[in-house]
DNA sequence: CACGTGATCTGACAAAAGTCAAATAGCGGA
DNA sequence: TCCGCTATTTGACTTTTGTCAGATCACGTG
């Protein structure tokens, strides 16, 4: 066997195959060999991997970065949102692709969960009208007076009528001042029935998020920092639809949890396409949390926020349960 | 159409096609599309570019490039020898491998042309041994005293010898003192007929000669530094089996090539399979005549000597007739 | 609101690619 | 030099893919 010549007929090969688009059996004539050769050479090539999806072209390196995103973390889908691009700004940028990629994930007669937060307003705010008649957009948590202008009601209203769906409430505080009152309150037949309806919504849409003093829980006066700190303490790592999980992405066990009205973790695990946005990169922990509670199948992030989870989970294995 | 959606799924499309190997109703079905819209994509991702012969790693790198080479030239196949490695000399090395890919390209009951040169007597003294019985290795040019120990004979029956092939020699000299001497020898039956069969071969090898002092045919006495001036001026720019050819390849109407004893170019140019081989980068004027001149089928330079050829190819065009 | 436009879907057929058992060739060791 | 081993190659067969015409659908327009 001379110097590197399997090598080589298998990378001229995958050339008149791959590059010129010759059909299997012009390449074996091509290289005096049957066809059977070539598409064993081919396989080889592949296998080796010489046949690759563009990434020398800078064009799809972000198309890239999301495909190996959704490999290495399981996802179904990831869109990436570049940044080092100028006069391209993720905060202003992002809700608006994800309004779009979201319409794109309705489909007829579906019913969508919206949850709460200053990304998901963002998005409801940008979101293209449309007419999306039989579709029922739904909220996955309790209301809450916020210091801006969006509260959850607002977000699902909005969207609703955006989307010229319907738009169905919860009729019910976020969090109430004990955990009884919430109980009751949760076993009542009209926020019961919603709270169990979540469970047929083949689509959500919601961000993650943080527990620092700037939290979204904290400056709607749901938390106190002091307590948000104690929270941390104790494990919190993130906030879903209102609630505190944990690194792992597991429900807290924790008093402002079970004061909570809002959508059962576990209900919104079952959702199908679970989209969750995340527009600040200072967002990493509890974002690696919401995704290792397996509460993401589509997921919208900056470039460099895919890049370090494409990281960590090469290195360590972080993949949803 | 929202933002980037539709090279979005050609994108996902050709990866779980191409990265993922699924087939392409697989990919149908996770994507919610037809098959036949599957099919669509991943034409469209071939057309754009999203599939490409890997060039990412290093490794490929020169394969690549001689691929290249080999589409810009028309050429069957480019050997590149690389010379970035450290330890790696062209000149050391690449007589090894042209040896070995001079193997692979003879079959059973070849007829194979040897022309003479520093470079091909090179060659023969690293060729491996073989078993090629019933293969004739072909002397291209007539004989010529050298001042070092390789004669155009010597070269033909030390290949034929390693082999364990038939060596034909030319029992002629390469120059006679005159034209009307070289034409009539030419015209003896031995040597016209060993002329003719040069016809027949269905593989040859050789180098190109330059045209500075320090050329071969100078260095051997069969023209001075002098009259080689002289058919710079006149044109020449290269020598191919003892004889001048001009910046195109073509036989060069001179005394000298009038005097030749040697394979008629256009004999040569018949020849399916010519393997030239050049090792040193100085000999890139003579290289380029001599693949527009047609006597290149096969090729081994330096990296460096490709990267000129393909550059200029792609500038100008310059495309063997 | 009918219309045109362009994209996608369907189903079916032809073309190409994948696969496998068997034949063959190359290669090192006895 | 012969033998047996392994890896490659072949030819025949099955599966997958490419492609087409017509139907359908969404969407923007006059």
């Amino acid at each position: 066997m001379p110097v590197r010549s399997a090598d080589q007929i298998i990378h001229k090969a995958a050339w008149l195959y791959y590059t010129h688009g010759l059909r299997q059996d012009e390449v074996a004539k091509h290289l005096d060999i049957s066809r059977a050769s070539v598409a064993m050479y081919l396989r080889r090539a592949r296998e080796i991997g010489i046949v690759t999806i563009s990434t020398s072209t800078e064009l799809f390196s972000d198309d890239v970065l999301a495909r190996e995103t959704e490999d290495a973390l399981g996802l179904e889908t990831v869109w990436i949102i570049p940044e080092d691009r100028q006069a391209f700004n993720p905060s202003v940028e992002m809700p608006v692709v994800a309004a779009a990629a979201f319409i794109e994930l309705i489909n007829k007669g579906d019913r969508v969960g919206v949850a709460w937060g200053r990304t998901v307003y963002h998005i409801a705010d940008v979101m293209p009208y449309a007419d999306l008649q039989g579709v029922a957009v739904v909220q996955l948590c309790g209301n809450l007076g916020a210091p801006y202008s969006y509260r959850p009601d607002q977000c699902t209203t909005e969207i609703a009528r955006r989307l010229n769906a319907e738009g169905i409430n919860l009729y019910a505080p976020l969090v109430l001042s004990s955990e009884r009152l919430a109980e009751e309150l949760r076993r009542e037949p009209v926020i019961r029935e919603q709270l169990l309806a979540i469970t047929d919504c083949q689509l959500a849409l919601y961000s993650v998020g943080g527990i620092e003093d700037d939290s979204h829980l904290v400056k709607c006066g749901a938390i106190t920092a002091a307590e948000m700190h104690a929270l941390g303490q104790a494990g919190a790592a993130g906030v879903i639809a209102g609630q505190l999980i944990d690194v792992d992405g597991q429900w807290l066990d924790c008093a402002h949890n079970r004061r909570c009205i809002s959508a059962d973790l576990d209900s919104i695990r079952k959702i199908p396409k679970r989209m969750l946005v995340v527009q600040e990169d200072s967002k990493y922990e509890p974002l690696v949390a919401a995704i290792k509670g397996g509460f993401a199948s589509h997921l919208m992030v900056t470039a460099s926020m895919a890049k370090r989870l494409l990281k960590r989970a090469k290195g360590a294995g972080l993949k949803q349960a």
